[in-house]
DNA sequence: AATATTTTATTAGCCGGCTAAATAAATTAT
DNA sequence: ATAATTTATTTAGCCGGCTAATAAAATATT
């Protein structure tokens, strides 16, 4: 019982973010806003709605996250002259020196730890696999 | 980028839970609340300190957890005679009711429907797989 | 018996995730 | 021009998850 998958998925979700929050508390951040900040490193000044995208995520979850690594001095944001709705988003210093930190240090760490005993086919054939379950489960109904 | 085995199982958890928000909805519960009726009910009047190992969390959730459910007529909490620290918890009618109910509507459906068009053969390939990856993460460092 | 330690639960507070409702600005339609 | 609609963000509120600090009862020590 205790190995569904969706036991098994769960669980390495929640190992996974918990090692994720360890390996942050240095740079004082929690699992996920490394993605957040990450991903604002690679595009440059972004959207708000441009982050709900690429972080697949709602646009509430989104300003808040902002608004808190904003808080602490990772990120500023600014209006939009052309457009007074939206609002751009942009790495501090502080805040690109943590994210090009934290990408070696985490992310990858992380992913490599999880295959680590696994052959190049093992690999590419869970991968496989795992994009097979979230095609069946994204789909509606 | 978004391929890695990290980013999928998080999507992954994420849809799942979303989903089960969804299918729980009709009984006013949220995703992971289905799993504690389950496991109460599995295991007769338990111990938060048993539940806090069953259900893989920490005391702290639990205990919220389960003020919550009380709160919402799902289950009743009552001190042991013997040892006054500890509380057992139960289920109400309703509460059992329920948890009978939603192990078809919910569990069962969405592990079918993770795994809908896989062979039995990559099921259980998978399903090694991913106890793999979770025996990776757990270890320590 | 009196004190120290361990065990069981709770509380407070922080995170990310979501939904639903509210703002506000830009478009489009009338 | 004015009204209606669409689009971009925010706000409020609810969940589960965690850590750290507290409280309270049972055990072990001295």
């Amino acid at each position: 019982m205790c190995s569904t998958i969706s036991h098994l998925i769960t669980q390495i979700c929640k190992v996974h973010r918990n090692k994720g929050n360890q390996l942050l508390a240095a740079y004082n951040l929690h699992a996920g806003q490394e993605q957040f900040l990450a991903t604002v490193m690679c595009g440059g000044a972004m959207t708000m709605n441009e982050l709900t995208e690429h972080l697949e995520v709602t646009p509430a979850t989104v300003t808040r996250m902002a608004e808190r690594l904003e808080k602490n001095g990772f990120l500023n944001k600014v209006k939009c002259c052309n457009d007074q709705r939206v609002v751009r988003v942009s790495l501090t210093e502080k805040g690109t020196e943590a994210a090009s930190q934290i990408i070696d240090t985490t992310w990858n760490k992380l992913e490599e730890q999880m295959v680590k005993n696994m052959s190049t086919e093992e690999k590419i054939l869970l991968r496989r696999l795992l994009m097979q379950v979230l095609d069946n489960i994204e789909e509606e109904k």
